[in-house]
DNA sequence: CTTAGGG
DNA sequence: CCCTAAG
């Protein structure tokens, strides 16, 4: 409907229906602002003007709205009498203001584009409204002035120079209302401290100051006439979307993709003011396009922008909540976090970028993640999330329980906990957080089977015994196979070389019958196993040097060896 | 992805 | 069990 041209175009548009003057006008602030840098540097103090003091970019954009939604709204508020803030927030309003043509006063912000449809429509208005038209020339003026602000603070920052455009137009200021807006001002950019692109102030100020002139010469043309005319209104009107337009510019240059985002956004909400504008008037439509152009004008309308939310933000605050809902686990979060923290001390918890979160730039309604709760990091590899959905179940049963490192031989494998333990862990794997795997403890129908794969493949093809002998088992791993080989090795050395110093024959067997009980010790009929098969399959390093070692114990229970293996692994 | 190895 | 490196 109404595309936006940009306003070189708009110096030619033939659209200017209302009167001769307004188009006039329009081209000469369009076409080229008066005396600009000659105009500016008068204006401002450049020596004052400090590079250090140069912007955050980001800090730009976002005050940049702010300073102006507030200096609107403050500035009207102050200027207005009650009643009329309302009317300020939503375009939508303010063309019906101006259809109603009472109430239009009421519309700045929507702004001029308001008021110059106003002022326009009804003539009324402004004899009849108060100084209604007074006060709107004021509250234009202010608003000007706080856009002067935005200027000023754009280019410089500088208080001085705030306070200089104040004086500037004192007789269209009122006094409180400039107070406001300074408070304002500085409560929002509030940091003087300011970022620091030291290049652009050399490159975008003086776009700014030329815009700036332009808002001058508007200014001036307001203080002249100073019973508005609807073309002067205009003008001015379009004079400060200029403004606005050609003054966003420069920020978005050296903004980010951030900025453009946010701007994009104002876009939008301009190009609803301007519908409604529209129609109401002709004349309004022609302000429309030459503030919709492919600027963005939009900052006098929109609300200061919140940054849109990473989608990691977006995702971890949803685990959260996931997570925050998962209680059936009876896994404290306190219990978990510590227990991470201990676990991934480094990488998990130290790292700065969760901080980030806790910035304040993210303040706007952008959703948090609650600083109280670290989010379980997301995992560094994207490994681990692969496998724990590749291998399918294998790895998916993690359960975060503290009591799993203590009571483990109270924890009874059974398929059901598992599942269950599946579903818990699905939900945490999702985000690649690292829930440690329950703790299941071998059984030593388990252990069996895995000597007896490792008999059958061989030591190292953890995969293979895997498949063939634990695809039912989802909570074994080939990794946990060769984990555990690795145990049973270790094991087997120990415990043989413990046994060796006893006297070898029955009395320990019998010890080790008792302990078996106790916990899952292993038997050591299946030590021996292993130890054999460590024999024929040397396990890779420090097997070979354990097994090593370990050989010749084995050698001198030859027997004993011989004999309790082939029963046992097949009687177990 | 699979193994080997260190923790 | 976890994590990482290496192939």
């Amino acid at each position: 409907m109404f595309t936006c041209k940009p306003y070189e175009v708009d110096a030619d548009m033939p659209i200017f229906p209302a009167s001769e003057d307004e188009p006039v006008v329009l081209e000469h602030f369009l076409v080229e602002p008066p005396c600009k840098e000659d105009w500016v540097s008068g204006l401002l103090d450049l020596d004052a003007f400090q590079i250090e003091k140069s912007f955050n970019i980001e800090d730009i954009s976002s005050t940049f709205d702010y300073d102006q939604i507030k200096l609107d709204t403050d500035a009207v508020h102050t200027m207005l009498p009650k009643g009329e803030e309302k009317s300020l927030e939503f375009p939508s309003e303010a063309s019906q203001g101006i259809n109603f043509g009472g109430s239009e006063e009421n519309h700045f912000d929507t702004k001029h584009a308001d008021k110059a449809v106003k002022s326009d429509d009804g003539s009324c208005n402004k004899s009849s409204c108060l100084g209604n038209v007074g006060l709107e020339n004021q509250s234009q003026s202010v608003h000007k002035t706080g856009s002067d602000e935005e200027m000023v603070k754009l280019s410089s920052t500088s208080m001085p120079v705030l306070n200089y455009t104040y004086n500037h137009h004192p007789s269209l200021l009122d006094q409180a209302a400039a107070k406001e807006l300074d408070e304002a001002f500085k409560n929002i950019s509030g940091h003087e401290t300011l970022l620091i692109d030291k290049n652009w102030p050399n490159k975008n100020n003086l776009y700014g100051l030329e815009n700036y002139a332009q808002l001058e010469t508007s200014l001036n043309l307001m203080k002249f006439e100073e019973i508005s005319t609807e073309s002067e209104d205009k003008t001015i009107f379009l004079s400060i979307v200029d403004y606005c337009a050609s003054s966003t510019i420069p920020v978005t240059g050296p903004l980010n993709s951030e900025s453009i985002s946010g701007q994009q956004q104002m876009k939008r909400k301009r190009v609803d003011g301007c519908e409604s504008i529209k129609t109401s008037t002709s004349d309004v439509s022609k302000i429309e396009f030459c503030s919709d152009e492919g600027y963005r004008a939009e900052p006098l309308v929109s609300p200061k922008r919140s940054r849109k939310p990473p989608r990691r933000y977006i995702e971890e605050s949803l685990e959260y909540e996931s997570k925050s809902n998962n209680k059936k686990c009876g896994i404290g979060k306190r219990s978990k976090d510590r227990i991470l923290y201990d676990r991934y001390p480094k990488y998990k918890w130290q790292n700065a970028e969760h901080m980030v979160y806790e910035d304040d730039s993210f303040n706007g309604g952008c959703i948090q993640v609650p600083f109280g709760l670290p989010m379980e990091r997301e995992q560094p590899h994207p490994k681990k999330n692969k496998s724990s959905l590749g291998s399918g179940v294998s790895k998916e049963n993690r359960l975060l329980d503290p009591s799993e490192r203590f009571d483990v031989a109270l924890i009874v494998e059974s398929q059901e906990d598992i599942s269950e333990d599946e579903c818990v862990a699905r939900s945490f794997t999702a985000k690649g957080s690292t829930r440690r795997k329950r703790h299941i403890s071998w059984t030593t129908e388990e252990v069996v089977k895995l000597v007896d794969g490792v008999s059958q493949c061989g030591v190292g093809r953890w995969t293979e015994i895997k498949r063939l002998l634990f695809s039912s088992a989802s909570h074994r791993t080939s990794v946990d196979l060769k984990d555990k080989w690795r145990n049973l090795l270790r094991a087997s050395c120990t415990q043989l070389q413990i046994k060796e110093k006893f006297t070898y024959p029955s009395k320990l067997m019998q010890v080790d019958q008792g302990r078996k009980q106790a916990t899952n010790f292993v038997p050591e009929s299946i030590l021996w196993r292993v130890r054999e098969l460590a024999v024929i399959y040397p396990y890779p390093r420090d097997s070979r040097s354990k097994v090593s070692c370990i050989i010749p114990a084995v050698s001198s229970f030859p027997a004993s060896t011989s004999n309790a293996l082939v029963p046992l692994s097949t009687a177990v």
